[in-house]
DNA sequence: CTGAAAGCGCTTACAG
DNA sequence: CTGAAAGCGCTTACAG
């Protein structure tokens, strides 16, 4: 900027003005310092430019996995309400790992991003406490903050996997498994709350081994769902609690003579061309994403004061396999 | 840190050593700058940090959505080989749109994003040349640059259709169809070329009523589909050009009385649960990713010097839906 | 072992 | 309409 200005024969604060497009440049200084940009190939440095201004235009996205597809459509409605507001989105997957969570959380703070989106590996977010009060807008999806008071987006875990195992219920099963993910994990207490409550509503029993919460990994759950689908009283429908664990428990029906009911909680791209087509309990991770971006940006426009929690509501897709009979 | 400085009564430099962990420090003068950090809560600015080293240990990422299957684990790829260099990861979607890339990738250098990934929208990269020259590192992944010498990361596509076409012919189809992303797009192209090669090896005519690139929206692709496999000579089996084209080609044929043969370009997630299974020539997105984003930093460290040029593998995965006979 | 000065590339608050 | 000075929060190159 300072090669421009002075080959353009101005100050700096010219040189800035027209750079910016402000008012109150001659037409012909304004071509001088355009010439000299040009000639030197000059481009301004928006790092430099907002060590200045105080914000950065950026926001923080932390979550478990890019790849995974439930997680994708949600870090692109992230990026999306980021774009209209001008900000650029950086973008880190913990590995369900909270040291890790940390570390990203806390390098976007020291880049002094505006604010953070955050899927939480850990269940103790304290460290951010200091950043927060430091102004960094934060808000908590698809599972809550623990041990601080943050704005959460969420879904309706508990009712979603209620009425999905009602569904079960409703065609005639009694015997149902619950394969889920990690107990430290909000989502996955949630839908086995939502499968406790919906059993008791109806009266039934559950068999503490119909009940399986651990990682998602494909060894345990194929291993979980053949032990529950074997023995002397197996379960004759299963309900599992995220988009990966059906996936394997797709695979293990499909290896069976009989056929099994299943409902799945979250849905998946192909479950309608499957036989049978697999019934669902849907979330909408692009709405998650949309809804806490757009509160995170509310609340960096000074609109919001007391943290909230938004939850929405998941969408029963019937189409099959969750109607098998017993 | 002016502030941490006055209150432990340390220079400026005692501080930055402290924060940073270089040696030279009492313990003493140590506790006491320590204390005064952790009183006033001090947290060291990154951005105000790089402004001054001249490296701001981030990479940009453009790609067409974050949110395809296709691409969101090339995205994690990335970010992975990234966050090993101590690098965080921009991203951002460019929705297929020449402008929006531009736009994208010339912000993330306003930020002197020390590289750039980019998954082409565009067909004219010269606007990137000033960039480059300037020093960011930049490379081209899953299709090539456009008008300008650059370093890219592609996967085989024309070898691959040539074998998923030859594929079909082995299994006895003489009139095979081809649906396509836009012709603009090289990928769209080079599977075309295979295609084509495919047919030509065999002495095979091609009807050019059995080729259609275009738009991957359902619409158009469920048309195209319909009409080759309507009239009086049908195709009898079909090769689809990308994994969006494959999945509404599915949806088509599943509605279909007689079983159609099928091979699709890119792998999809539950592609072996379906019946007829579906036989794919896969890419590795997250090779794609990682291959790409170390050839970068290699040529951050000064190891590169002229433009690579990368081409991976395709892989013909035999499933059941390309074996069907005509 | 420690620190004052200059500078990274911009903008802000003024003054003319 | 224009620009000089100070400052955003750090590091570099020195000097002591």
């Amino acid at each position: 900027m300072k090669d421009v200005a002075a080959r353009a024969g101005v100050g700096l604060k010219t040189v800035s003005r027209v750079v910016n497009g402000e008012p109150g440049v001659t037409p012909d200084t304004e071509r001088r310092v355009q010439e000299a940009i040009t000639a030197l190939g000059f481009r301004r440095n928006d790092s430099a430019r907002m060590l200045r201004k105080g914000r950065t235009a950026s926001i923080g996205l932390i979550l478990e996995d890019l790849a995974d597809p439930f997680y994708a459509p949600l870090a692109r409605a992230v990026e999306e309400v980021a774009r209209e507001h001008g900000a650029l989105l950086i973008n880190g997957s913990s590995a369900e790992d909270p040291e890790r969570e940390r570390e990203l959380a806390l390098a976007f703070c020291a880049r002094r991003v505006d604010g953070l989106v955050v899927i939480p590996a850990g269940a103790d977010h304290r460290y951010l406490e200091p950043e927060m009060a430091a102004g960094v807008a934060t808000v908590f999806v698809d599972r809550p903050a623990g041990l601080i008071a943050a704005d959460a987006v969420l879904s309706d875990g508990f009712g979603g996997a209620r009425e999905g195992v009602a569904h079960l219920i409703a065609h005639g099963h009694r015997r149902i498994g619950f394969i889920g993910d990690q107990p430290h994990i909000h989502t996955a207490v949630e839908r086995l709350r939502g499968y406790r409550a919906a059993m008791a509503a109806a009266g039934l029993p559950v068999d503490e081994s119909w009940v399986s919460l651990g990682g998602t990994g494909a060894e345990r759950v194929r291993a979980e769902a053949e032990r529950m689908l074997g023995g002397e009283r197996p379960v004759t429908a299963l309900f599992t609690g995220n988009n990966r664990v059906t996936v394997t428990v797709i695979r293990v029906l499909a290896g069976l003579p009989r056929r099994v009911a299943l409902v799945g909680f979250d849905d998946l791209e192909l479950a309608d061309l499957l036989s049978p087509a697999i019934t669902v309990v849907a979330q909408d991770p692009a709405r998650l994403g949309r809804t806490a971006a757009r509160l995170l940006f509310r609340r960096l426009g000074g609109a919001e004061r007391v943290p909230r929690r938004v939850e929405l509501p998941t969408q029963l897709i019937v189409r099959g396999s969750g109607e098998l009979p017993p």
